[in-house]
DNA sequence: GTTGACCGACTATCAGACAATCTGTCAAGC
DNA sequence: GCTTGACAGATTGTCTGATAGTCGGTCAAC
């Protein structure tokens, strides 16, 4: 339905420096090259990404408002650090979202939805195997965002996309575990199932499970690090 | 435990004047001098609250992330105007996200939080007479919040204002409807009742169908108004 | 070891300026 | 009459420079 406008999109949403500006720092973060705990520093940041120093603030807000980074009054902003307790909260209301989700797509069973949660799962197996984790991350990923769109609740939507940039770091220590990935791969698998057989209950219980799981293997990483 | 520490801050939050303006502007969309769809025009904003454009600027950033006001590109933000579709989503979230913190209030039952709720229920009672609405309004959102409190999740709590801050408005057609005063006490009394008694599966259902109602009405409101 | 003054590093906020862009209008052309 | 194109006004997007306030650390004095 939209497909012809994005057609036509040649480059409409380049407008607003400021967007680009918060893209840029949000993978910073997310790919570990902000550091939890490190101090942004606005000039620095200025000359880093080259705007100045208003685009840079505004997009400092808007990361502050999404969690990613505290700032400290008349110190500045820091990357967020993230507490044992705080990372058990968010993983419980992963676990409450992501449920939701999973009932939503089996009960709506939108094919599109499911051909991109298949194509994923697919594409997940293929490259499963090798050694550079990146397009597994990068498969899991479109995996989760089919499922939150699929859900049809953009409020949903939104807030786990937030709470997913929250645990970007955790999940990079959770998915090194090489021993997790197939069973992750079958915790997938029966998500997928249950959604493609409209079976709610079953989907709801396999998204919590799943992330259960995820959040074990982190939280325990996490413990280990930060006593 | 933290009583010492906020007697003792003075003012310590009086840092950020765009804070204030954020608040200002907050309770300037929330009690509808501000209506939906209404224009805000970032010099207009300066002028009204007396700060530089430098922060009204941001403060709109982190009420836009907040999805309280949406801005259009080079044509400036406008208070957020809300569909029936989205409402119907948000109220589907909210009743999700009450119901948790219901169901954990009443796993946790910290006896400090039953003691506000229990408080806020009573002025509830002994207010539901007046002519204005108010303090009605005043003693809900306070019930609300020792709620969101009482589960005891950062997440849950700031998620669930935000959804609350975009629900006001219709909260306050909701609210004018008189008859529902009544019922709504009662509903609300369940809950109390379930989180005293430590009714988890209770607590649940009684925050759920509470929303579920204000929905119904909120809804029918709405799409009386909006076709 | 505690107190107090001082300094440097930053942020918080403001004011001014210029370019880019959207909107509406209004006349010209078919 | 309807479309097209040009033009002006309004507003944002962005940058720059400046001032004041605040935090953290240092270092001497008591």
């Amino acid at each position: 339905m939209a497909k012809i406008e994005s057609d036509l999109n040649v480059s409409r949403e380049s407008t607003s420096l400021r967007l680009l500006v918060e893209n840029r720092l949000r993978s910073a973060i997310g790919s570990g090259l902000f550091k939890p705990g490190q101090r942004l520093i606005e000039r620095e940041l200025c000359e880093q990404v080259g705007v100045g120093r208003t685009s840079i603030r505004e997009a400092l807000r808007q990361l502050e408002a999404e969690g990613l980074v505290t700032t400290i009054p008349h110190r500045g902003p820091i990357v967020s650090t993230i507490s044992v307790e705080e990372a058990e909260q968010l993983y419980d209301l992963r676990a409450l979202l992501e449920g939701y989700a999973g009932r939503e797509c089996a009960r709506l069973r939108d094919p599109e939805i499911i051909g991109r949660l298949r194509k994923q799962f697919i594409q997940m197996g293929a490259v499963a195997g090798q050694e550079d984790r990146s397009d597994l991350l990068a498969a899991k990923t479109e995996f989760y965002a089919a499922l939150l769109e699929g859900c049809g609740n953009v409020f949903v939507e939104r807030f786990l996309k937030m709470l997913l940039n929250r645990v970007t770091v955790l999940r990079m220590t959770s998915m090194t575990q090489s021993n997790r990935i197939g069973r992750s791969l079958a915790e997938i698998e029966t998500i997928l199932v249950a959604i493609e057989a409209g079976d709610e209950d079953g989907a709801e219980q396999a998204c919590v499970q799943h992330i259960k799981n995820a959040a074990a293997i982190a939280l325990e990483a996490l413990r280990r690090d930060n006593p």
